[in-house]
DNA sequence: TGCGTCAGTTTAGAAAATAAACTAACGTCA
DNA sequence: TGACGTTAGTTTATTTTCTAAACTGACGCA
């Protein structure tokens, strides 16, 4: 399979990674959460090669993750922005960071990266929940089951 | 920057997507949440090429997130399962899962993955949750805070 | 002896990433 | 007026990685 086949898979783990699922995409995003919208701003900050981050920002913008906003004009200039869509991914965003902060952080180490609760004003740590019975999930308690009807590509004999 | 670099970075999310980041792994840990243990099995169904599929498997144990499992002796056959610093990933698994779900499918269709909690035995969706109040953590509700302490290669002026 | 299975490795060509320089539109300083 | 700086890219040449297809090797079966 061809990478830019992916977002053909009627599999939503497939579709998702086709967005964000290479290897800048992520980065570029963080530093949007981070509130960095520039190009010059996310290019020194990730160090990230200048045709790539223009192709992934234009990628993102065509996916429905980002929008450009103007922040002057003469010469336009354009900020990048979370969409809606591009905001629903923060779960992701504090999944990969709590497991680097659980899993690949030397024991003792303090994080780089809090979280920070504005409802309750609280730094906290992100807890995934069950929404039928609301307990946190434990890490072997889910079952992931693929509808009975044919899935091609994705089937198994 | 290298990509190979990205496990030196002092962010949690840098450190975990030096793992799993990459255009094929995440897809490869899927077929192994979906108990496809297998070399042949998982070639099979992500139709991924042989020798990224070899590679990514060797990395993954590298990384500690998969493990190899000899199911049969003469000749000696192995497969892949999760370690618990595997297993841990299903936070992320499920959170891309959901975006995909809910941001990625046309309205109407139906999921092609469904998840069950064995505790309840209930399908669900899940919900990430505020570990300090409780509460599902709506998708702008959260500040990402730097440490003030100077991180190379990712402060900004 | 020959075929089939499994888990890879090898090889050649295609695609993508990197590094460094370049472009373009403007603003500022002198 | 002209030189320089800022921002957001694009271009080009080189290096790295990925793809596709074939090959290897250990065994089991008939």
């Amino acid at each position: 399979m061809r990478w830019n086949e992916l977002d053909q898979e009627p599999c939503s783990i497939a579709r998702t990674l086709s967005v964000i699922g290479d290897r800048w995409t992520m980065l570029i995003l963080r530093e949007i959460f981070f509130r960095h919208r520039r190009f010059e701003e996310m290019q020194g900050a990730l160090n990230i090669t200048r045709p790539v981050l223009a192709q992934r920002l234009r990628k993102l913008v065509s996916d429905g993750v980002l929008r450009k906003v103007a922040y002057q004009s003469q010469p336009a200039r354009y900020e990048y922005r979370l969409t809606d869509k591009g905001a629903a991914l923060s779960p992701v965003m504090m999944a990969l960071m709590h497991w680097g902060d659980t899993q690949m952080l030397p024991p003792g180490t303090e994080r780089a990266v809090k979280l920070r609760h504005c409802s309750c004003n609280t730094q906290f740590d992100p807890v995934m929940t069950c929404s039928a019975c609301h307990e946190p999930l434990a890490p072997r308690a889910v079952r992931m089951e693929r509808r009975a009807t044919a899935q091609p590509g994705l089937t198994q004999p």
